[in-house]
DNA sequence: TAGGAAATCTAGCGTTGCTAGGAACATGAA
DNA sequence: TTCATGTTCCTAGCAACGCTAGATTTCCTA
């Protein structure tokens, strides 16, 4: 076998790995899309099969089942979420970051709902604790830097626990219509008064 | 027809919504305990009948459809998480009405996590607007007691749903196990100083 | 006790997530 | 170019799901 030959079979793999990371992203963009669409209820592996063009057991050689196409996404919003963040602590003028990181987490909320709620209540195959996946200590980090400054002496990390639980309940409730429309935007000023007032 | 005879009839139909009116809370009892135990997906139809011992075309004589049945669970523990309230606001010393029914709502939260979840995440039938049930105002009802007076000069309306918020914020992701459980004892506090504080 | 209404069950439809087994394909050697 | 090989993919089907039509049994009234 002469080297040339391994040369080609090494590119040739490379390419079969290529096309199969392209068709998983293609899988995972095509549920969020649908979910985003009709909702998740309606995110079939059957539909899920058809809109990509491909049959169903294509699908479980990419993932473990259903449940973990779901939680790519969820993956997928994380990192979305985290750089959401990002942008708008960049771009808030100096002590105005908590009040954009939180106007923020809400809109991405109400703009991506099944993203949110695959996020939040649909993932269950996501580690969370001390080995979560990266992009999630990432979007935990950025509310840290919004956060910390602000706890005295509270404890930084629990000081952003409970920012990020308050922000939390707002896109929660909010999202399911539990909250009065009237008052939605009163209710984050009043919010932010409460944590950064001195 | 005698006077006597349409006695017995009335007594028979009265006598028959009884026992339907039983076997309804049968259902709803059965399936929260099924949740509790095995979690929602294990709450099916067919072993929510074989359960009640009856045949599944019962279950829609007295429910729509598996989604009404949970909204029935979710109302009886909008209703008992109510109670909850009450008695924690009674028992709460003078100022400290706001951290015994906070700490009720945690601790509602962790012992009944499938009820909890019915109540936020599963129930959708559930009118939450004007138009809500009198048990979902009356949990309201009792949180507004104890955030509208502090709400200072703030809309006490928008008040009290950032501090359900909040609080439903710490729920919601501790149930998931998204927040450090060593940073536990630690949140409460925090966030009950900043709604406290004057 | 007979007749009719009410309650209940049997049986089955369409859909779901998932998988076993075989067909079709690309690949590398002769 | 041709053939064996290994990979990729699809067809077909299983068990379980929510739900319902129609037969059957039970109960009450007269």
């Amino acid at each position: 076998m002469s080297s040339g030959a391994s040369i080609v079979i090494m590119a040739t793999q490379q390419r079969r790995e290529r096309e199969r990371a392209q068709r998983e992203t293609l899988i995972v963009n095509a549920a969020r899309e649908m979910a985003e669409a009709d909702g998740w209820p309606s995110v079939t592996v059957r539909k899920l099969a058809e809109r990509i063009e491909y049959s169903q057991p294509v699908l479980y050689s990419h993932f473990a089942g259903r449940g973990a196409i779901v939680d790519a996404v969820a993956l997928q919003g994380i990192a979305e979420l985290t750089e959401v963040f990002k942008k708008a602590r960049a771009a808030a003028e100096p002590g105005g970051e908590v009040a954009a990181v939180a106007q923020a987490y809400l809109d991405f909320a109400s703009a991506n709902p099944a993203l949110f709620e695959a996020i939040f209540t649909l993932a269950e195959g996501l580690p969370f604790g001390a080995d979560a996946p990266e992009v999630l200590k990432a979007a935990f980090a950025e509310l840290y830097a919004v956060f910390a400054p602000l706890a005295g002496d509270r404890d930084p990390d629990a000081f952003t626990e409970v920012g990020w639980a308050a922000i939390h309940g707002l896109a929660a409730l909010g999202r399911d219509g539990r909250l009065r429309p009237d008052l939605l935007e009163k209710r984050l000023p009043i919010l932010l008064d409460l944590f950064t007032r001195p």
